[in-house]
RNA sequence: GGCCCCAUGGUCAAGCGGUUAAGACGGCGCCCUCUCAAGGCGCAAUCACGAGUUCGAUUCUCGUUGGGGUCACCA
């Protein structure tokens, strides 16, 4: 069986996690069994359209790297793609089930309809009342003609029960009676999304149909509709739903829906926020989904790999939590696994915001790869470099390096000359310093801990002190070293 | 509220009747070490509860509780 899946996004002009996570899953679905991806549009709402969103849906998928087979910019046999090129298409289906007796026009207001919940008992939820289902011939023709407005519903069954079969939930079985007499075709003319969906699904020959689990208590209703037509079902893969984990106001954590409030959830958010596309890709896959066999317990997952590994099997049914935490641990190794090339085109950007040289980069590539699991950290790490304040001197006191402030000022007393006279190479100034520390009988540390904290000025820096002093140049280095040489009084 | 689904550490999760209940993130500790990282080693931490079924339940069944989803002329 050649497998087809769809992702059918709205153009909303925003990605989100579990949206992207969905578009995954459906293309490693097809991928993994040589099978087709299709994109298609669901621009069907005018009202929310947003200008370039359909762009915004192109270069995700792009930067993410899953790539269509077929769609709106690509073509292909089952086009068009984009649902408001196809909306003359679908009346015609609806208005065949209502020759064939499985459908009906239907003349009720707004008003009788809103009528009708209102008088609902408390807390109960009531659907169609089914007021149009048989209205004779005569009178559908006769309001037909005075052009009262209608809309078109399908007859569902009312009773007995439907059971059909889920790859990741299994068997599911509602009763007929909780079918509504669903809206096919709107007073407007237009499909509703459902509608839309199944025609769109069947004629674009779709055989897996992946979404979220939100969709599991309305299959039956797509089912009626592809059982009214006679065609066949496709094979239904419900994904489990991503949540947010926040703290309320009284303080208790709570678990919904990933949204905004739990940070951010738009894919472009986080590649903004510095997170690279493979990493975001990885960490969406490995949430709701588990490797098997050779596969298990890696964590990390080209998306050829991905494609290999992808197992129906392994995708849970239990929603999962967005770690932002693991995710930033995920993006720190994809760092650490770059080639000088790629973390010198990342990293760049960053470099030329601090001015810095093109010498300086094979040090900064190994000082700063294993220390950042975000590019945008790069200016907080360097920051020593441009700013010098007149840093609080305890600095120079370090119980392990047995650092005070007096030992501080005696070596430095004693390194400065050395070092102004050095070549200024990593080699060097480590010779200088260590050989001054041996022939004092220092320990190392001693002698290093407070030229480092000289030079850079704060506690923490990346790299030891001979990279401080090679990322500072020499004549920034001595002048610092003086400064805080003449500072310790 | 009706209906549907879910339930293993803080998080992602393996497990598919018999296991010392994997692994990863995070946390903690130790080692390494001129700071911070990285790396190495180690520790703590999980089967929601109650009945069954069974020689034996994390695993199967039912119930309880908890969580989520869904009930539009929205998509």
């Amino acid at each position: 069986m050649h497998i087809r899946t769809r992702f059918a996004p709205s153009p909303t002009g925003f990605m989100h996690v579990g949206n992207l996570r969905t578009a995954l899953y459906e293309f490693l679905t097809a991928r993994h069994e040589n099978g087709t991806f299709v994109l298609r549009i669901e621009d069907t709402d005018q009202e929310r359209y947003v200008e370039g969103a359909t762009d915004v849906i192109y270069n995700t998928l792009k930067i993410a790297g899953i790539t269509h087979d077929e769609g709106p910019d690509v073509g292909g046999e089952y086009g068009p793609y984009v649902q408001s090129e196809r909306k003359d298409m679908y009346k015609p289906y609806a208005e065949q089930l209502v020759k064939e007796g499985k459908a009906y026009y239907c003349f009720c207001t707004k008003e009788r309809l809103d009528e009708i919940r209102k008088n609902a008992p408390e807390g109960t939820v009531v659907g169609y009342d089914r007021h149009c289902r048989n209205l004779s011939a005569e009178e559908v023709e006769a309001n037909l003609k005075a052009g009262i407005p209608y809309v078109i519903r399908q007859k569902m069954p009312v009773e007995g029960e439907s059971t059909y079969h889920d790859l990741v939930y299994g068997d599911i079985t509602i009763k007929n009676d909780e079918l509504d007499d669903q809206i096919l075709i709107k007073a407007d003319g237009f499909p509703t999304y459902n509608f839309a969906n199944v025609i769109d699904d069947h004629s674009m020959g779709i055989t897996h149909v992946v979404r979220g689990s939100e969709y599991l208590s309305s299959t039956p209703k797509y089912n009626a509709l592809y059982e009214a037509f006679g065609w066949d079902i496709p094979t239904y893969i419900h994904l489990p739903l991503i949540n947010g984990k926040s703290v309320d106001e009284n303080g208790n954590v709570t678990v919904s829906k990933l949204s905004k409030r739990h940070g951010s959830t738009g894919f472009m958010d986080l590649i903004n926020e510095g997170f690279l596309p493979q990493a975001i890709i990885n960490y969406i896959a490995l949430l709701g989904w588990c490797p098997a066999g050779e596969y298990e317990n890696r964590e990390i997952f080209s998306m050829d790999e991905l494609i290999k590994a992808f197992d129906i099997n392994g995708i849970s049914k239990s929603p999962s939590v967005f770690d932002y935490d693991k995710l930033e641990w995920m993006n720190g190794e994809y760092i650490k696994l770059m080639g000088s090339d790629e973390f010198l085109s990342n990293a760049k950007p960053f470099y030329d915001e601090l001015g810095i040289k093109e010498d300086m980069y094979a040090l900064l590539e190994e000082i700063l790869k294993p220390r950042i699991t975000r590019f945008t950290q790069i200016t907080e790490k360097l920051s020593f470099l441009k700013a010098y304040e007149q840093f609080d001197l305890s600095l120079f006191e370090h119980k392990k390096s047995k650092s005070t402030i007096e030992s501080s000022k005696a070596i430095l007393g004693d390194v400065i000359p050395l070092l102004s006279e050095c070549n200024w190479d990593r080699e060097t100034i480590t010779d200088v310093i260590t050989g001054y520390a041996a022939q004092k009988e220092y320990k190392n540390a001693l002698v290093m801990w407070p030229v480092r904290i000289a030079a850079a000025g704060v506690a923490v820096t990346p790299g030891g002190c001979a990279e401080v002093l090679l990322l500072l140049g020499k004549d920034e280095s001595m002048r610092r070293l003086n400064e805080a040489y003449s500072r310790l009084g």
